[in-house]
DNA sequence: CTGTTAGCGCGTTCAA
DNA sequence: TTGAACGCGCTAACAG
């Protein structure tokens, strides 16, 4: 293993300052241009990488983003990671993934972590358990820039990119009212996370609209599973009255949904209407074809990480409420 | 925003050496209970953060981790991704999630990256452009701790997690050959990968073995997507002899095999029958269900972290090369 | 038990 | 154009 090697090693060899070395590698205009040439050959040569701990601490710079996530394996939030991981490359920003697991105590650990470590920003989509937002708040005192996406703390202000949840839901209801189903059930997570409280919303507002008597908001506490999905329908299914249609949060829940649908003999669309939110790989084979609702992820990312490019230079103040919001949209497909 | 306080503030304060409050944050035996506990209330309260960039400085300690995958979005690498985060927060570290987007290019500008920001250890899936090993025997001369896992560099001698992507192909053949199908297709990636280039020898050997003529390696140098499995699968078919099987490396390819079957009337599994590697997460409910082979990615995660984990507290030695092998397995559905 | 001193690697003064 | 000195925040070695 070979030593690592310092400006001041550089400076030693060369019989120049440390400073100076400092200065050729950086391009600095005021240093000599052999002396510049013959430091830089001389670096790359014998491979001298930058102590960016050493550069961090003097706190001149920081290229290093944190982003924390309730998942990584849900390919909502895995287009996202990996589409601000592109997007913070080609910017020369280095990101650093967290998952938070929907849990809040993680969650926080997750944020003292990031500001032990001086990141230059946090881009953060929080989990279902999150009922506190003081973490949160620490990070702003600290300076640090915050923007959420998705799953925001209402309570916090900074950035956020949202979705309308609200209206999207509502469209999917009232079209499946108009499709003529009248016992529509919505399965959806904890109202205490803005996503699906706007969910609850929209559905419930719709409902009423049109004075229907069948309104079923389904919250799921658990995290949401092709299993979960499996049981939550199962215990609906054997109610006195069941639902002729399903709004659904989430595709594992759906795909629960379908199976122990298949399990019953129930037909789809003509026993059950479904709408899921997010879709699969392989949601074109599937027979019949679900409708399904698109969020639109690379947008997300993208503005979402404009915000925060914004708040590093500056150009949006710490503590600024911004909200944003994308646009989801129906696709239209054989499940109801 | 507030001045971050140091351990140097909270000296001034209480009338201590700084120093002495290091030790008090640290729960050095060797300082008065009294004095610590008064350190410590007044850290917390004043919501004192350690500086670990001045902690990497001094080379005391280190707790991240950096893991370069090609994909983060795809579902083998997120789950590995998932369980690896999850590994790694139970032990105190910190895991940065890279994505070279399968360019050789940009996994060596994050090798750099990495090296100056002195991770403590790096977990790696390598791009499939890569054919140069260059950085990582680079990263080995900084003495940083490397594990690859999946798909790894021969040349470097360092530990590696593997499947055994030649055997079970060739059951997967062998299967197939036994099913009576006599013209089966290989649709697969760059033989400059370990991993594909096993997966063919170990479908090459078995159909020689068998005598059979028709061999179609089909090596697909683009990403895999549902788009250019569509477009291999149609060119293929349109060849005088076509295939009566496929074994295909990815579900996205498959699914644009399906896809475009279907468009030609092609019944699965009379006309043809597929394997693929990797599974849907709406496997069950397609029609018919397709046999797959499951990696066992959690495994792979807890194999690759437990051998970085050795090499970063010593018990492996840098430059050792130990060759760890998981088995995949055939899940056997309805598709042939 | 506590204080002093030194230094990790770097960039930025200020001086020459 | 270059050098000398300083300090970012922290911990370790040494001294008391």
């Amino acid at each position: 293993m070979k030593k690592r090697i310092t400006i001041k090693d550089i400076a030693k060899v060369l019989n120049v300052h440390h400073s100076t070395v400092s200065r050729a590698l950086r391009n600095d205009p005021r240093v000599n241009a052999k002396t510049r040439d013959t430091v830089l050959a001389y670096a790359r040569e014998h491979e001298y990488q930058t102590n960016m701990n050493a550069v961090q601490l003097r706190g001149t710079s920081n290229n290093a983003i944190a982003l924390i996530v309730p998942n990584i394996n849900h390919s909502f939030f895995a287009d996202i990671i990996s589409q601000l991981t592109n997007l913070a490359y080609n910017k020369g920003y280095v990101i650093s993934v967290f998952q938070s697991n929907e849990k809040y105590q993680q969650e926080k650990e997750i944020v003292n972590t990031i500001i032990q470590h001086n990141f230059a920003g946090v881009i953060v989509s929080i989990a279902k358990d999150t009922i506190n937002s003081d973490h949160f708040a620490l990070l702003k005192k600290f300076g640090i820039p915050l923007v959420f996406f998705d799953r925001v703390c209402e309570d916090i202000f900074t950035p956020k990119v949202k979705v309308n949840n609200y209206e999207i839901t509502a469209n999917a209801t009232e079209y499946l009212i108009k499709k003529g189903y009248s016992n529509i059930a919505h399965f959806t997570g904890t109202t205490s996370i803005n996503v699906f409280r706007e969910r609850q919303n929209g559905y419930v507002d719709i409902l009423q609209k049109y004075g229907m008597e069948y309104v079923q908001p389904i919250v799921i506490e658990e995290d949401f599973s092709v299993e979960i999905g499996k049981i939550i329908f199962s215990r609906l299914w054997n109610f006195s009255v069941k639902p002729d249609a399903i709004i659904s949060s989430s595709v594992h829940v759906s795909t629960g949904i379908l199976l122990e649908a298949r399990k019953y003999g129930i037909k789809i669309p003509e026993d059950l209407g479904l709408i899921t939110f997010g879709s699969l790989l392989s949601s074109e084979i599937i027979e019949p074809q679900i409708t399904y609702i698109e969020q639109p992820e690379l947008e997300i990312a993208a503005i979402a990480f404009d915000l925060l490019e914004k708040m590093i230079k500056k150009e949006i103040q710490i503590g600024e409420l911004i909200e944003r919001q994308v646009q989801a949209e129906i696709i239209f497909k054989k499940s109801c």
